[in-house]
DNA sequence: CCTTTCACATACCAACGGTATGTTGAGTTG
DNA sequence: CAACTCAACATACCGTTGGTATGTGAAAGG
C-alpha cells in the first residue's frame, strides 16, 4: 500500500493529498456536520498531529476540499467555452458544461450545500467569483461590448443566472433523470436566448 | 418579567414561543453551527429539559424556526400577490415580495444559507415547496394555461426563477444598497418579459 | 385531599474540535 | 561521517458540545 518511502516532500505531499481525498469523500457522504476529525484521519491513515500539521482545523480543510472542487468545475466550464469560437456559443456551452459538471456528487453537496453554511454566504461567493462565476460575468460582458446581448447591466444578470443554474444543479443531481436535464436545459436556453438582441 | 402566571398550557406555549424567538435570534446572529444549545436556553431563561421537552433535538429546533420563517416569508409574497387582480401582476408582485422579504437577516442566514447544509437539501426542498416556491410554480401554471406565458413546461422554469431570487437575495442583503435592489429587480423583470408570450 | 401527570430542572455521559508535548528520521553542517 | 537541526508527524490530554436519565414541584383530575 501507501509505503513510506520516498523524500521528505514527497511524504508531506502524500499525506495532504490522502487528506484531501478522504475528508472530500466523506465530507460528499455525510456532510461537513455528520464526519468528525477522528473519521477523517482514521480513513487517511495517520492521526490528528498531521492533520493540523497541515490544515488550521476543520474549517480550513473543508475550504482547501471546497477550493479543489470548484477549481475542477471552473477548469471543466473555460474548457467547454475555449472549444468554440462563437462568443454566443461560448456562453451556452459553459453554462452547460457548469450544470452537467455542478450534478456530480461532490460538488452538490461540498460546492452548493455545505460551503455556504460552513464559510458564510460572502467568503463562498468571492470564492466562486474567482473560479466558474467569474467566467459567466466576463462572458456575458463580452456579448454585451460586442451589442449580441440586449443592452443592459451584466451584473445583476450574471447572479441571477447563477442563482439559477446552482438551484437547477441541486435540482438535478436528486432527480437521475436524464430528460429533467433536457427539460431544465431548453427552459435555461430560453432564458438566455431571449437577452439575446433582436436582429 | 415573564411572570410563572397561568395555566400549565399558558405556560407550555410560552416557553415554546420563548424558545423559538432566542433560537431564532441567535442562529440569525451566529449561524447554526455557532451557537450552542447552552447559550440558547440561557437566553431563553430555562434549562437543556425544558428544550428537549419541546423540540427533539437541536435539528429539529432549526427545523421548527425554518419553518417558521418560511411560513411569514410564504404569505408576504401571496399577500402580494393576491392584492393583484391580473394574473401577470400576480406574478411580478409575488417575486418581488420574495425578494424583499427575502433580504431579511434572518430569512437569509435560516432559509437561504443554513436550511439545506442543515436538514439536507431534499427536505429544504420539500419546505420551501410547500411554503412560497408552490405559489410561483402555480402562477406561472395559471399563466401558461390562459396562455400568458410562452408555451413551455413550467416545472423547470420555476425551479429556475427559485433559485434566481435565491441568489439575488442572498446578494441583495450583503450589499444593503437600495439601488442594487432595483438593478436586480430590472434584470428580473426583463428574463420574467421576455417568458411573456408576444401578442 | 390525594394521586397522577405534566413541565420542566439537575446531573451526568460520550464524543467532539482543538492543543500541548513527545518522537523519529530525513536533511544539513562542521 | 558524526553531530545537530528540524520538519513531519504521533500521543495524550483538555474544555465544550449535543444528548440522556432521573429528580421535583406545581397544576389537573377524581
Amino acid at each position: 500500500m501507501s509505503e513510506e518511502t520516498g523524500s521528505r516532500a514527497e511524504q508531506r505531499a502524500r499525506t495532504r493529498r490522502t487528506l484531501l481525498d478522504q475528508s472530500r469523500r466523506l465530507f460528499t457522504e455525510h456532510g461537513y456536520g455528520g464526519v468528525g476529525l477522528a473519521e477523517i484521519v482514521a480513513a487517511a491513515g495517520v492521526t490528528k498531529g498531521a492533520l493540523y500539521h497541515h490544515f488550521d482545523g476543520k474549517p480550513a480543510l473543508f475550504r482547501a476540499v471546497l477550493e479543489q472542487v470548484q477549481r475542477e468545475v471552473g477548469a471543466a466550464v473555460a474548457g467547454a467555452a475555449e472549444a468554440r469560437t462563437d462568443p454566443w456559443e461560448q456562453l451556452t456551452a459553459g453554462c452547460r458544461a457548469f450544470l452537467t459538471a455542478s450534478t456530480a456528487p461532490d460538488v452538490r453537496r461540498i460546492m452548493l450545500v455545505d460551503g455556504p453554511a460552513v464559510l458564510g454566504w460572502n467568503q463562498w461567493r468571492a470564492l466562486d467569483e474567482s473560479s466558474s462565476a467569474r467566467h459567466l460575468e466576463e462572458s456575458l460582458a463580452a456579448l454585451a461590448e460586442s451589442g449580441i446581448l440586449r443592452p443592459q447591466p451584466v451584473a445583476p444578470l450574471a447572479r441571477l443566472l447563477s442563482g439559477a443554474m446552482n438551484e437547477a444543479a441541486l435540482w438535478l443531481a436528486g432527480s437521475g433523470d436524464g430528460q429533467d436535464l433536457e427539460d431544465v436545459w431548453s427552459a435555461l436556453s430560453r432564458l438566455l436566448e431571449s437577452q439575446r438582441r433582436s436582429e
